[in-house]
DNA sequence: ATAGCTGCAAATGCTTTGCAAGGCC
DNA sequence: GGCCTTGCAAAGCATTTGCAGCTAT
């Protein structure tokens, strides 16, 4: 029952904590994306401080409701680039709808089916044992869990 | 290399060997469908004998070729009820692609991504251990692994 | 015969491109 | 100032409903 508020705290203890506006403009030049006003933006509401799943569309909700316009096709194509930019991890949990997760590390997660939910599960916890080798030609290039959960 | 013609003599040895067109019929009645002219080729094609995996769209081209005329709709309509009844697995490992699965027992897979292609891996194979507990009120309800390959 | 279910056409909704405007060097 | 880039409108594609028709009883 403690054990997510565990999550948390590892990735706040891996970003730093507080406030990290400055870091979205760090990661866009980093990455060698333009610090647009809209990706500063977008960038601003990801890297806070602590892990965040989102989608396209409660992305684009979010920072409507900040009172900046940008149009979810432009939510879209940044939530893409930052995820070329490795800045970003795309999460296959639903077919038809793409979750983004601003933890790039090695972990899994929980997913709750009834609302859309992701909690973080850290890399460490879960162990997968007894991956049989891949036909031949084949390398393994990553292996993702997902526990799919329901209230009880 | 000779791993996945296991998964395949499991499965055989599970629907029973040869042609099993009748298959369909049984299934469909046990589920409470009715056996119509559509659902009873796709479920022919499907139920065939060994595991398959299919698409929307690679199943309805398969039934057309087949000379069979079939709505890509139907077939929609179809693999739903088919996976409501138990006949069929949904498998999600692409957002925006739905995977179908005839091997509705315990296992995982293997995921070409590149070209969009499924290999069972079987249930007793894999071992996930050290799942965590799931936030309180919230219950396991299916762990799902998806061993993520590329051409070497 | 008929009651209910099925099957498909049209619609829906998420996601991706083509082109005009904008920003960095 | 120039060139590449971005950001959005409009289009694209997989998938889902509403109604006419058929099927098993």
């Amino acid at each position: 029952m403690a054990k997510e508020s565990g999550v948390t705290a590892r990735d706040v203890s891996r970003h730093g904590a507080g406030r990290l506006h400055a870091s979205g403009l760090a990661r866009l030049k980093a990455s060698g994306l333009r610090p647009t006003r809209q990706r500063l933006e977008l960038a601003g509401l990801l890297f806070r401080g602590c892990d965040r799943h989102v989608t396209a569309e409660s992305l684009h909700d979010e920072v409507t409701r900040a009172g900046v316009k940008v149009s979810l096709a432009t939510v879209y194509n940044t939530l893409h680039q930052f995820t070329e930019a490795g800045l970003l991890r795309q999460v296959v949990v639903d077919a038809g709808r793409s979750y983004f997760d601003t933890n790039v590390g090695d972990h899994q997660h929980f997913f709750l089916e009834e609302e859309g939910y992701l909690i973080d599960i850290p890399g460490e916890t879960i162990a997968v044992s007894n991956v049989p080798a891949p036909p031949e030609g084949l390398a393994v290039d990553r292996v993702d869990v997902v526990v799919r959960v329901k209230r009880a």
